[in-house]
DNA sequence: CATGAATGAGAATTCATTCAT
DNA sequence: GATGAATGAATTCTCATTCAT
């Protein structure tokens, strides 16, 4: 079984997913998770400690899923795709999960002191924006900003999917994938 | 003097902003907007119907911000970049209200119902790629896949400045509108 | 009718004799005072607030009852006597007053900065023991020594009424009040 | 080391002094005494047991301190002053302790029964009064009053202290316990 | 005996909404 | 129309007590 902490993440994430946070009462969320109220005290300060820590649970998740099968050694197109195709995988896999941090990343209701720390892959792009650079295979910008252009785009996708605008079969994934490439590269 | 209804969307915009939906009574909304509560509720039958009323007053004002200037005319892509500058432009000079739009688009808070609408600017998108598809100019990709990447390029680079996390100069605004091109570009 | 506030004070008072602070919840207060659990909020920030408006009220009630029928102009030892008279009285005839401030006078749920303010009429006993001093008929001590020590003669004995250890008559109660002068006269 | 339920007490006191009954949870008890809840309850079967347990204690503590060097076969002058100087020095010993004391013997928290054993001190106070009496040398008055009178001079005083209204050095102790038998004495 | 995580009833507080003025 | 005090259900949070380890 696994223990109550996670527990009680999961039925958070569940409702705010379902019902939003406004409806979301402490209690909801105790009776969805199958633990007394006192518990989840027992675990997390206050409510916004609470999300906060579904916050950075996910982003550590997200995190780690970009970097998988990742080999630091290949050409840097290679390693581009394998990390945004991880993160597009992702978040159409997790849709709960990537509308909660949608949501919340600049909701004030996450302290911005929570979303300092930087995540490993998001340097790891960093690394492989300088590399391509120096290649010339990719524009000479800040990569911040070229990191942010490519998210957007993939996000965009996945919000559109969950808004049942569009659909994201293989072949669609596959063109974003590459249409990131096209917006970064030379 | 605005009216009062202007006073109390401006009002309700600036509080959420500051400290979020959750935070933000009614009577806070009442004192910062200088009106009584119950002038309020002679105006909007309830919070959420505020709400969705701001939504929409929002959307209404960066569709009509988008078209400016448009000439229809134009060429395709003298028309593509008319419509994403002046929508970047619109993000960067309002970013309460663009924050807004993005923190609710999504939120279960706001009724399906209001989200519905196609905004003249998204209609006028949708043809502009059409007919760049037909002149073999634009990739042949739903139209929707294109218009969510173009948006979620700008909308994310946007946010990238909000965090502080990088600055858009003209001359980075420029760069990035030339990056949605090459994203849809053929 | 009497006004929200004072019922709402009268209503505290009434249920923390009955069954202490600690049983009182603010639920109770409601009811008891006939108003509902947001009108007290709308009077007094928190059940900590209400108790202190409580406490400040009450002084202020004793304050100006020790002073009826006060001539300055009196000699020192009527002067003393009607004072201590009218406070003695007062506690007598205001059990649930007078014990409520004993309890809250020490007690770390008053903020130190809600007692801080001198009451008129230990002003007016400071006055009295300094002139007593220069007519070399009362001790020459530090007058606030011998405000104690009065009014805990008297204090004490009210408490022992309230306990039922003795029984304070017409007889008894002007015995305690010559007590009082026998404590600090020369 | 002190034994768990002497810890508990004295944490209990602690507590109490610094923040109130109220403020005082078992879990904070707990950890200042440094034994677990369970361990608490396995010496006392509540919280209010625990509060009434420490009230005995402590009333033992300042009955066996009264007591100290008390010779029944002094006169009667000697032995009042020998009490009251114990108690009195008890008091500015113990000022956590006397404040409870203070705070809890008339509170609805403390059940009657707890406080109805006559302590020795006060039993020998009552005999000296009474001794005083026959020899005519004290008021003829109920001792259960003068006893209330002059506990009320010491303890006022003690208050007068704790608030830092004055400072009681040795010169106004005797002075205090002069002031005591001024009260009583024919 | 000792532990402290878990419990859940109960308390304090909030806030959308109403309505007498 | 405008006002804002009053309402009380709903919500967050607390804490005395238990019990499996």
């Amino acid at each position: 079984m696994p223990d109550k902490r996670s527990l009680i993440l999961q039925g958070t994430l569940d409702l705010i997913d379902e019902r939003g946070l406004q409806s979301t009462p402490m209690s909801a969320i105790a009776k969805r998770s199958g633990v007394a109220m006192g518990t989840i005290y027992h675990h997390f300060e206050s409510k916004e400690e609470l999300v906060a820590a579904l916050y950075v649970e996910l982003i550590d998740r997200l995190g780690e899923y970009a970097l998988q099968d990742y080999d630091d050694t290949a050409p840097v197109p290679a390693r581009f795709s394998r990390i945004w195709r991880n993160a597009l995988q992702f978040a159409l896999q997790n849709r709960k999960e990537v509308l909660f941090l949608e949501q919340f990343t600049y909701s004030p209701y996450i302290d911005p002191a929570v979303r300092e720390g930087e995540s490993g892959w998001l340097l790891e792009l960093g690394k492989i924006f300088i590399e391509g650079q120096e290649q010339e295979i990719i524009k000479p910008m800040n990569p911040e900003i070229l990191i942010q252009m490519t998210m957007g785009i993939l996000m965009y996708l996945v919000r559109g999917q969950v808004a049942g605008k569009l659909v994201l079969d293989t072949a669609v994934k596959e063109a974003a994938i590459e249409a990131c490439w096209d917006t970064v590269k030379r």
